[in-house]
DNA sequence: AAATTATCTCAATGATTCTTGAAATATTGA
DNA sequence: TCAATATTTCAAGAATCATTGAGATAATTT
């Protein structure tokens, strides 16, 4: 992860349709979901709307599509999602390590601990 | 965090300057840097344009200042830094807990674990 | 092959955002 | 109080971005 492709993403999430898109897509899993499924979710936005955004979430690395049939599949990109957020906090103690807990403890509450016992 | 905030701190995380200013700030860690300081690790920035973008950040929550003397001092709001990123991720792996787990493991190379001996 | 479904592309419009430079405010030291 | 330092505020101009609607492309069904 370098400034730019970060810098692409961060804007990629600052539009709220592309921001719920992608929790929606974080949410549904691998699985994904078609464009026409993902547009009904968005209040029925247009078609057009659907594929701008839809496309800029992809070009931003953010998603990632497969056709199915007449459909286009999409799906959350987690292991960007996972370096945007190390390249955001990364050194992010410096001898404070209490201080960014609150972040571990988040993704700990999502994913499953890495190794033994850890909990939030 | 709500939708709302969460568009304001990508938004603002979706500019080169502050994004730099945001992860200078969270390597400097709580005792923060003064605006001049941080203006300077700008390519010297104008004051201007600094107090633009350090009042953004601040309005969106992601850092906090005080006055220290005749400067302000600016540091990262880690509490508010790690709320983002739970709101991101959140119910990331519906069943599928390994393929989000390289977001915690990002967080565990930067933080302490949280509890024994869970690491990367 | 024609009709249908699903999605994408393109151009135009309106809205938002960043930078710059000048001037204002706040704090400290002589 | 006067001068110096540190930062903020304001207005104007340039650049970027989101939405809309019409039309194009792609896959499927009859």
């Amino acid at each position: 992860m370098d400034t730019k492709r970060a810098l692409d993403a961060f804007s990629a999430l600052s539009q709220e349709t592309r921001l719920r898109i992608v929790r929606l897509l974080v949410t549904a899993g691998p699985e994904g979901l078609p464009a026409g499924a993902i547009g009904e979710a968005m209040d029925g936005a247009s078609s057009s709307r659907m594929s701008f955004h839809l496309s800029h979430l992809e070009w931003a690395g953010l998603v990632v599509s497969r056709r199915k049939g007449r459909s286009i599949v999409y799906s959350a990109a987690l292991p960007e999602l996972a370096a945007l957020v190390e390249f955001l906090m990364r050194d992010c103690c410096q001898g404070h390590p209490e201080v960014c807990r609150p972040a571990m403890a988040a993704l700990s509450s999502c994913c499953e601990p890495l190794k033994g016992t850890a909990r939030a």
